[in-house]
DNA sequence: ATAGGCACCTGGTGGC
DNA sequence: TGCCACCAGGTGCCTA
């Protein structure tokens, strides 16, 4: 579900909520989600202070005055809501539990966090600070899109090797991190490049082309507070409104948005998932 | 080393 | 209304 730019807006969300609140009250409704949870991970929570929450590609880093951090993947279908918050930011009383409510967290401001995800895909960890980045699942992760170690360069020297559509390329977070299948799509619209075509076929000026446009559409995505598909919401409950400005995903069957054009957007299933591009404008 | 396919899990939708 | 097939924002792991 959530790519970078959702995950990004609820790193938004939940930061200033968490950051400077003691974990007062930990519940975990079920022993895993796609991994099990850390050994005793209510005990190492409860009397921990956040010291900041910070974002690595689609991973929210909570990190504690414990020496850990906490580590947190939404997966497909995983989503962050606060209630209870006493500067009045958020909604007052406390929604009923829902079905799916994995791990419940009450801050020491009054606050609380509900990790919900009907599929578990997503996972959560628990791990020494400053053993974070040999974490296995941060270690393997290429530059982060937004940053600055992510530049054409870099970028054409790894496209240039690999012999695999650019669609999976992209969605390599080895190569770049924090791309999805949404976004990987509408990047790849902006940059006039067909999802099909072999990353090692792609020119080093339409390369630095693409690089622009990943950036582009990810920023645009955050200012827009992320994508809703299904329900997906902000931490807040507010509903992103990226969605209404895709190009390409989820449009098969319509008109290419490009005026001159006329011609529709077509799917295609590479690697088991939909690729939506236009067959006139990205070649 | 790299590429491709499957598995993990639940829920929503559309067709018959 | 019921049943079934298919689809969904991710990614680790297995196989060639």
């Amino acid at each position: 579900m959530p790519e970078l730019p959702e995950v990004e807006t609820v790193r938004r969300g939940i930061a200033p909520v968490l950051e400077g609140a003691v974990f007062r009250n930990v519940k975990v409704n079920r022993p895993d989600l796609r991994w099990p949870f850390p050994e005793r991970m209510k005990e190492r929570l409860e009397g921990a202070k956040v010291l900041a929450v910070r974002r690595r590609s689609k991973y929210i880093l909570v990190e504690l005055d414990s020496h850990e951090t906490l580590l947190i993947h939404l997966g497909m279908s995983g989503r962050i809501l606060v209630s209870g918050d006493p500067m009045g930011r958020f909604v007052h009383d406390h929604p009923t539990a829902e079905k799916h409510d994995h791990v419940v967290v009450d801050m020491s401001n009054g606050a609380r966090l509900t990790y919900n995800d009907p599929r578990r895909f997503g996972a959560m960890d628990l791990i020494a600070t400053d053993g974070l980045a040999e974490h296995p699942l941060i270690s393997v992760l290429g530059p982060e899109p937004l940053g600055n170690e992510f530049n054409a360069n870099d970028f054409y020297s790894r496209t240039s090797l690999r012999n695999s559509p650019i669609k999976a390329v992209l969605l390599d977070q080895g190569v770049v991190s924090g791309l999805g299948n949404i976004y990987v799509c509408e990047a790849l619209f902006r940059s006039g490049i067909d999802p099909r075509r072999k990353a090692n076929r792609i020119s080093k000026q339409r390369i630095e082309t693409l690089t622009i446009h990943i950036r582009d559409v990810l920023s645009d995505a955050i200012e827009a507070g992320g994508s809703s598909l299904k329900d997906y919401r902000q931490a807040d409950g507010e509903l992103g409104y990226f969605q209404h400005n895709f190009d390409v995903y989820g449009r098969e069957g319509e008109l290419c948005k490009n005026a001159a054009c006329g011609a529709k957007i077509t799917r295609v299933v590479q690697s088991g998932r939909s690729s939506f591009y236009c067959p006139k404008c990205q070649r």
